[in-house]
DNA sequence: GCATCTTTATATTGATTCTAAATTTAGTGC
DNA sequence: GCACTAAATTTAGAATCAATATAAAGATGC
């Protein structure tokens, strides 16, 4: 099926040189010895890769330090270890009204982050490509990484984006965005520009950081303003035909509804239902302004019977939501995450207890640790899973 | 993550080696040439590599057969070809009441089959394994086969299995069978035994020979008594964690029934209801032995208005099933199989008219030609599939 | 200070497997 | 029989790795 390259002795050196350097990205600084038990390789073989790699840039030596493992005796052994600065991959979240930019390198570690917000919310698509590239590029400044040295980047947005990182479903809002993005980083920075939905980057986000660490079967649901899901089995996210695989609108549907609410509009609705009545609650003093989700989530912690109940409804919600999902995919694990996640933490136990209702296998539900960076951490992942992939066929500029 | 064997130069002739095999798989007769173009190897290597395949029984060479391309200079090619009897698989279909096994060759021909029913539907599981046992001897002397050369047995089972072949959500019914099965066979036959849900199978079966040839989304949903799914995103199939992905239950969760019952079981139940009325149809001339589902087809397609109402009602909940499966899976193909397909014909307007009030995304539908075999030919193609992934380190007994 | 010990580094040799190019072989057609 | 053609075989050369032997670098002990 993949058309492999045919198998020539130069094939030998990738697969050594692929293993050497995935164990020096899960390791810190390595000798030799430890190179060629976690590889299988002969010394000589080991050094060889190892040299090859310090050549193109990807591996350092570190000045003998032998204190290292607290063993004295012996020749010294060198040391190497990933040079994280190799190159960087910049993780993008770009919604309706605001876009976010991280920069990180090649272990993961944030260096710099800028948010822009957009002037209209129906800005041209070249605006907006215009203000994400400038996002991008003050986020850069404040990490002192040159955009030449952008090895990879992931967009996360909201909308369907199929396995090859295109947008097939014609959404309106992100029809021209998208291409429009990939061409003119790529032709303005030389930038690889990878497409995603920002629900699948929310899982891919916290099963590397986040509640679902180590987990193959997993659920993400970006749960605040609207809901929508990122689906993991066997650690592999799922896109359906055209991208669409994650949507949650199937309930709303059987019910008659139409459209999926997340927790903050289902909070923020109801309370304003409330207050249309007489009930005696402490929500009436945001009345003014217009309540909003996290004065419920406060109230209801204050001992509000009206807050309360808005929660169990929610909880309720979200039981039969996860309920659903549990029973067709059978996770391990159920994460809520999203802006909403920090109060979230409140609905945990009423949905955990109500989830029996609906599924006959439950899974655990947690809720993500990540916060509205749950996005742009999947993107860095994302972006990063490409460099490792391609390791071996990217250059690097000298440029650190 | 896989422990792969450290980059040693056997390596390549392994790479070299799947490559041909492969090619040799997907075609007839070939050429050296041809394999040459195919792998991008030299002639001197292909010839070595079809030498070596040949050594160990996976490909034989053909008498020189110059017409075969219709070319008539040059010196004659000698023409290598899959020996596809180097070897056989087993496919099973173990129900409750009868097992069935089929046997094939290695490019998938049937070339026996043979069912036989258990005496109770609760015999003990060793007995269940005995018949099993027995069922399999015979499909293999129908087909002149000898036990020895069975390469790999896929058993399919109405319960979830896990993507490693265990069964552990404890069903009570499936509880000793499994393991039994797999040691009982490896003991007495030496075969390798892949255990796996039967939707599952089906799936498989009708990606391989079905409606879904080819297909990379698909949901394939065996429907007759109960329903089951066998979910596929991007060709590969979904366990979940304990293999309970596919359940269908969540309809009924949300509605309060509590399980999943299929197109057979619908229209059998609701046919009874109807008669337990006084509404005229024809379908009262089997009230006495009891209606069954074909009745009811046969009458819808009659013209009986009772029969036609309800596989309306039974089209309207597999069209939500459909919807709820489509929305959260994005397929590009869903299909309804099992031995209800051949009569589901008739359900397939009707389904597909409803649809666009399930889902926002409805995807094409269809009902597979494979009828009741489909979980058996899914068996052998996970059979194969095994064989295919692992030939290279398969022995080949001498017998044919 | 010097021999000894431990661990690592380097060099040599040999095996496997591939490519590339030259040569041989087995047919066809005149 | 002779030229032509395509395939097969042979030969030479390169890349890669394993295995073994040898050298180096430092610690330890007397």
């Amino acid at each position: 099926m993949t058309e492999s390259p045919p198998a020539t002795p130069q094939l030998l050196r990738r697969v050594s040189a692929g293993a050497v350097l995935e164990f020096l990205r899960a390791s810190q600084a390595v000798t030799v010895t430890e190179v060629m038990e976690a590889t299988g390789l002969t010394r000589a073989t080991a050094i060889s890769v190892c040299e090859d790699l310090m050549a193109r840039g990807w591996i350092r030596e570190l000045e003998n330090q032998r204190a290292f493992g607290g063993y004295q005796k012996g020749r010294p052994a060198r040391r190497f270890e990933l040079n994280e600065r190799a190159g960087y991959v910049l993780g993008m979240d770009v919604g309706v009204s605001k876009a976010t930019v991280v920069v990180a390198d090649l272990r993961g570690r944030t260096l710099g982050r800028s948010t822009q917000a957009f002037a209209r919310a129906d800005i041209p698509a070249e605006e907006r490509v215009a203000v994400v590239d400038r996002t991008a590029l003050l986020a850069l400044a404040g990490s002192g990484a040159s955009p030449d040295a952008v090895l990879a980047v992931c967009a996360g947005i909201a909308a369907p984006v199929d396995r090859h990182g295109d947008v097939l479903v014609r959404q309106h809002f992100w029809e021209l965005f998208d291409v429009g993005l990939k061409t003119a980083l790529l032709e303005m920075r030389g930038w690889t520009v990878l497409l995603e939905n920002d629900a699948n980057l929310a899982a891919l986000g916290d099963r590397w950081q986040g509640a679902a660490a180590g987990v193959d079967d997993v659920v993400v649901i970006l749960a605040s303003e609207r809901l929508g899901a990122g689906l993991i089995d066997n650690g592999r996210l799922l896109h359906g035909r055209d991208g669409g695989a994650g949507e949650l609108a199937f309930l709303e549907w059987v019910e008659g509804v139409g459209d999926t609410y997340g927790i903050a509009f289902l909070a923020r609705n109801w309370a304003a239902e409330a207050l249309a009545g007489t009930a005696g609650t402490t929500l009436r003093k945001y009345a003014a302004d217009g309540v909003e989700a996290e004065h419920v989530f406060a109230a209801a912690a204050a001992g509000d019977a009206v807050a309360r109940q808005i929660l169990d409804r929610v909880a309720v919600r979200m039981a039969r939501v996860v309920g659903a999902v549990a029973t067709l995919l059978n996770p391990e694990l159920v994460v809520i995450g999203g802006a909403v996640a920090n109060s979230a933490d409140m609905l945990l136990g009423a949905i955990t207890e109500r989830l029996a209702q609906f599924t006959a296998t439950p899974p655990r539900v947690a809720v993500s640790p990540l916060g509205d960076s749950i996005v742009t951490a999947g993107a860095v992942r994302r972006a990063l899973d490409y460099v490792e992939q391609n390791s071996l066929d990217l250059e690097l500029t000298a440029a650190g």
